[in-house]
DNA sequence: CGTGCAAATGGTATCGATTGCACCCCTCCG
DNA sequence: CGGAGGGGTGCAATCGATACCATTTGCACG
């Protein structure tokens, strides 16, 4: 049984509605009330009662952030993002892992609305149908990162994904690769086709005479299994491009065990430049987000909606490619 | 505003008594009572308020887990392990990420006692003397991952460290080796200097003749770097074996930049046997910790100390070796 | 038909903190 | 010397759900 505001007001002779003006810091407070408030609550070793300052204040200054999937390196970078953003702002963080598993991400949905948390960010990848319809009538300020919702009426945290893929594509065509192999995500994920498209748009204004073959992976490091079977009917030199690093460190390995040599028969371009890329052997050439500052940006729009503020544009945040050695010239 | 019990009651023509009944599936409600409770609550879309609940349960149903950095992907099988667990019984996690920073996880303990939660598990590496001493004299249900108290008031989830690194020199003596590199984590980690005692058990039992440099890392990626100024001044063949399999990316990356070959010249030994670790080129050999079971055992854990249990013992969870490609035979 | 028991339901205090309102007392000025 | 003004404080309602206790209702049995 913890101590209570009752506690702290008995030891200190005064009401309990003079110590809750002390917690808040109110200046209408005698200096000597004052002095004896701190003093018991430190005696005491009072914390006041987030639950009961919650009900009271009808919001929970807390955030809830759901992320499709902790293990994928990606993501613990938008999370620091996130928390810091929200420390800023006194407010924390309620971190939901829904490990791939788009029932769950619904119910910890639900848990959050139950929790009664002052807005929610999703960091989802794909969206099925039966999110959008839970989505579009939440009612709780809600931010998205990485995708995108129907309508608009959403905000969403986005990457250049588009640019991002033209990218990788532009870098491989100057380094005069013709024959690309392009292993994607999840066909759900948003950000899956966008990627691509960025890698046709680039093929398009080439000179022509370059090939792409698309294979779908699975975000993960099994998608980049894939790879094995691309090595298995396609002679080098050729240049795959990757949905996310992670992937990419799943194809590497793939040609690694089959002695294929990168990026000397084959390159390798991955895309979101986790922390884990400059260390791959070799080094892993990839496109980069930002992803620490998506999840500020979310936290910080999300504070916006909460404030009355309409926000429902969507935030696009550039990329960059990053050359490490996993590619180089088709010879 | 969110609808409220009262409004479910008013809707339905019953006391918030008897909606409350409903929403425990008591016995006590006609069957005539429970239909309209039910479609009043669906056509309200209410949804109880947690905070309300837990304010009058003076319990929250909820475990706080602090990691220390969930950059590290040792951690997110802790955490899937603990909310599978957590979600078994009705519960659920909040989870803190430190970010290798001993103040932050000391201000989120306290945030999460602000917040009243249920438990706390504390997957930390390291424990400082202030942690100790926070630590304690915590006033809620506490539960330790791969960390150790002096007094052994605070049950403990440990994997077998001192095993683990008894077998990882094992394993590279058997294959000939007789200079052994130690690259550890941070000194403050328990686990750091146990390993450490198991890589010198093996020694010490032994022919003789082997020597062993123990060099300090951070227990992150670059920690593995010092691999390279090991690499400046011995020649090949020795064998590495790093506190874990991230400090082994680390080192076997600064040896591919060195051109030494892994395992010809140079093995790699790590620990933890993440994901990642059978996709690095070549595949890690380490040592295997069951990560998904510490975080459910620490949550069983907790959840017997709220139920009045007294625990404190440490439950120490076996390792095992598991070879791939980076260690072979030193010639 | 009266009594007793159990099922169903409602009234209300309670959890701990916040806050509008009222009150007291002191000071200052007319 | 009296009244106005304001700083300091306490009372009590309130947030939403729960649970104890009391009351009503229905039914069976003697």
């Amino acid at each position: 049984m913890p101590t209570t505001i009752t506690d702290v007001a008995a030891r200190s002779g005064v009401s309990s509605a003079t110590v809750s003006r002390v917690l808040q810091g109110s200046p209408r407070v005698s200096p000597a009330a004052l002095e004896r408030v701190q003093t018991a609550i430190a005696e005491l070793g009072y914390r006041p009662s987030g639950v009961a300052r919650s009900l009271r204040r009808q919001q929970t200054g807390t955030f809830g952030l759901i992320v499709t999937n902790i293990n994928n390196p990606f993501y613990p970078e938008i999370v620091r993002g996130a928390e810091d953003a929200a420390q800023r702002m006194g407010a924390s963080i309620i971190l939901c892992n829904a490990a791939e598993d788009p029932e769950r991400e619904i119910a910890y949905l639900d848990l959050l609305l139950e929790r009664r948390v002052d807005g929610v960010i999703v960091a989802a990848g794909g969206l099925t149908k039966r999110h959008e319809d839970f989505l579009s009538v939440f009612p709780a300020p809600l931010v998205l990162i990485n995708a995108d919702l129907p309508g608009g009426q959403v905000p969403a945290v986005l990457s250049d994904d588009e640019a991002g893929g033209r990218a990788a594509a532009e870098h491989l065509l100057e380094l005069g690769h013709t024959r690309l192999v392009h292993i994607s995500g999840p066909a759900v994920r948003e950000a899956v086709s966008l990627r691509l498209d960025g890698v046709r748009a680039a093929i398009a204004t080439s000179d022509g005479g370059v090939t792409l073959e698309v294979v779908e992976g699975d975000g993960y490091l099994a998608g980049g299994l894939a790879a094995r079977r691309v090595a298995e009917r396609l002679q080098p030199p050729y240049a795959i491009i990757t949905h996310n690093d992670v992937t990419a460190i799943g194809a590497m390995h793939a040609l690694f065990e089959l002695g294929i040599r990168v990026p000397d028969e084959v390159s390798v371009v991955g895309f979101d430049d986790i922390a884990l890329a400059a260390f791959t052997n070799p080094a892993l050439t990839t496109v980069a987000q930002d992803k620490y500052a998506m999840g500020r940006l979310a936290v910080e729009t999300i504070a916006r909606l909460r404030s009355g503020e309409a926000v429902t544009g969507n935030q696009v945040l550039p990329v960059h490619l990053v050359v490490r050695r996993s590619s180089g010239p088709a010879r």
